[in-house]
DNA sequence: TGATTTTACTGGCATATGCCACTATATTTG
DNA sequence: CAAATATAGTGGCATATGCCAGTAAAATCA
């Protein structure tokens, strides 16, 4: 009799943790429907981000992602030896390096959102649209730099 | 002048990159305040799971915490070299290892669960006990099998 | 029971992310 | 303007995760 019954676990009690295993789950979930792509899910949110910015700065693209700049800057290596994207230097701004599509990349994108669409009308379903919109949002705030502000000023532990 | 006014994302439609953003995000502001205890937020995670559990073989744990198994077997590396965690053979079934605490590991275990509290006080206050709450519901929702069974027999695309 | 299949783990390889140190440019100051 | 400081990126190192190809041991089948 194995425990079906599932135990406890720290994502019972810890944000943190829910959020990361429910990120793992939906991102294996996005990933299997994508893959035909060749494209990871993280590569195809870069490329969109970087298709709806047009030539962005890497720092600002990092801002948006929420995302170090070292991270993004490994992140696109692959994306850079794939041809799906390029540098530009900034004309005004010599320590700025802009990211843009290839023409490869706009092909590609394209390929995938195809796939993307399946993916999210799967979730869409399965959770409800209205469901879905209302989770986007509370995810965005979550990320936004006035809850950061919040957390870190609000006073932690209130124990006892 | 800064385009503060916030320019459309990926995240904005696109449920996965939303989770992934908010997800990372969280995870720098809990990782800010464990960073003293010398443990990882996932890693606090993993031996919260495993004090919880006691002695888990591999797959369980793995399953439980929505990871690959040779994920999980990467990510507790670090922590079998640091003494935190050991792994037992099963005596029933010579196939299976079972992980468990040490001393050392019950030990920083209990030094970081302060600072989780403290971590996790903050994200309450500034998001809402109830709607923490809420929210951990919501994403063990989608930690769930059943969520992804839902998901995977959903039909995609529905652009007409 | 011996061959086949399934199960639990390991190791190698690749991407995802973060921190820190260092370099090249800008910007600000004295 | 020259020196000090701030900003944008890069490269190295470490953890987080996943996939795939073994390996060993258990369960099933013929």
């Amino acid at each position: 009799m194995n425990d079906k019954t599932e135990a406890p676990g720290s994502w019972d009690y810890c944000n943190n943790s829910a959020l990361k295993r429910a990120s793992r789950q939906l991102g294996q979930l996005y990933e299997e429907i994508m893959a035909p792509s060749g494209l990871r899910a993280t590569q195809y949110a870069l490329l969109t981000q970087i298709k709806l910015g047009g030539a962005t700065p890497l720092k600002t693209l990092a801002e948006a992602m929420v995302m170090d700049l070292s991270a993004l800057g490994h992140t696109l290596k692959p994306l850079l030896r794939d041809g799906m994207v390029e540098l530009v230097p900034d004309e005004k701004d010599r320590r700025v390096k802009r990211v843009r599509l290839t023409e490869s990349g706009e092909a590609k994108w394209a390929d995938a959102q195809l796939l993307w669409r399946d993916a999210q009308g799967r979730f869409d379903r399965a959770f409800g649209k209205e469901a879905a919109d209302a989770l986007r949002q509370t995810m965005n705030l979550i990320s936004s730099g006035d809850f950061a502000e919040a957390f870190t000023h609000a006073k932690g532990d209130v124990t006892k």
